[in-house]
DNA sequence: CATAATTGGTTGACTCGTCAACTATTTATC
DNA sequence: GATAAATAGTTGACGAGTCAACCAATTATG
């Protein structure tokens, strides 16, 4: 039984796998997985600025910023300069992005039912929990120094 | 309370982190982490295919091709081709590669080590085997149909 | 045994994300 | 209040992975 795996390796599948099911799903609305990142934070909160979006969902502002023009793009947001801050955008959802919401929402439920599939409430709630201390390890460590 | 989160967040927070800490690490050896998926299997056992490569990290062949050219650059592996079947090539590791093998692997244990602090060995195996089980339950519904 | 289907590998075009360098605005500091 | 430092966003170059189209070799099938 010398078949030790590292978790960083199913942790790899699954981001790949999940990177395709969106994908897959996402293909008759236009948009990729980058940007369901994105609209599902929007969903909860729009009119936040791209910075806001960058650490809501730990992904690079560069990405944000191209991730964000092809929902422009494809007419789910809009960017309004804010007047506070002129170095910044608000970003809106459109109505086009609200009529979605449902079948986006619809689709992410789908990925983790099938993750989670056979797993109870205590397995699902402790999963979620250890995925959090997780991130808690990692940012604890990369937190002070640069590894 | 209303903060439920998808796990298929955790995993893409996870994934991009590891990426990151391995590719640090692996930057002294001039290599990715791309790279490190195909050495791992290799340290087990070499001289298999590319295809047998593909199918133990699941990668897309193209990829492979890709992550061994720059091994095969780096002069950690070389390839030679099957006498059996001539379509395809053996993948070997050289001295230089052995002579790495503890460095990587203790790189990979790092993350493992980060990833897992404070978890007990039991939550260690528990969250093992959640893996294994979310892993079967993504191929077991996109092994029938394509989604 | 000839032709068809499958398999191993490569290439090109693409998405997603990172980092570094840059602009423009805002905030601190002297 | 001028200059320095920090912050929001963009762009370019890159690495990693996917998919589709393609060769070449192998295996099945008529």
């Amino acid at each position: 039984m010398n078949n030790k795996e590292f978790i960083g390796k199913y942790i790899a599948f699954l981001h790949r796998d999940g990177k395709r099911f969106l994908e897959n799903e996402l293909e008759p609305y236009h948009i990729g997985s980058s940007q369901f990142y994105i609209l599902m934070p929007l969903f909860k909160a729009d009119g936040v600025n791209q910075e806001s979006l960058s650490q809501s969902i730990k992904v690079d502002k560069a990405a944000i910023t191209r991730a964000i023009q092809k929902l422009i793009d494809e007419g789910y947001v809009i960017r309004q300069k804010d007047e506070e801050d002129k170095r910044s955008y608000r970003v809106f959802l459109t109505k086009k992005a609200r009529l979605i919401e449902p079948d986006i929402v619809k689709i992410a439920i789908q990925w983790e039912d099938i993750l989670l599939s056979g797993f109870d409430t205590d397995h699902r709630n402790l999963i979620e929990d250890s995925f959090k201390e997780m991130i808690n390890n990692v940012s604890r460590t990369n937190g002070n120094t640069i590894w």
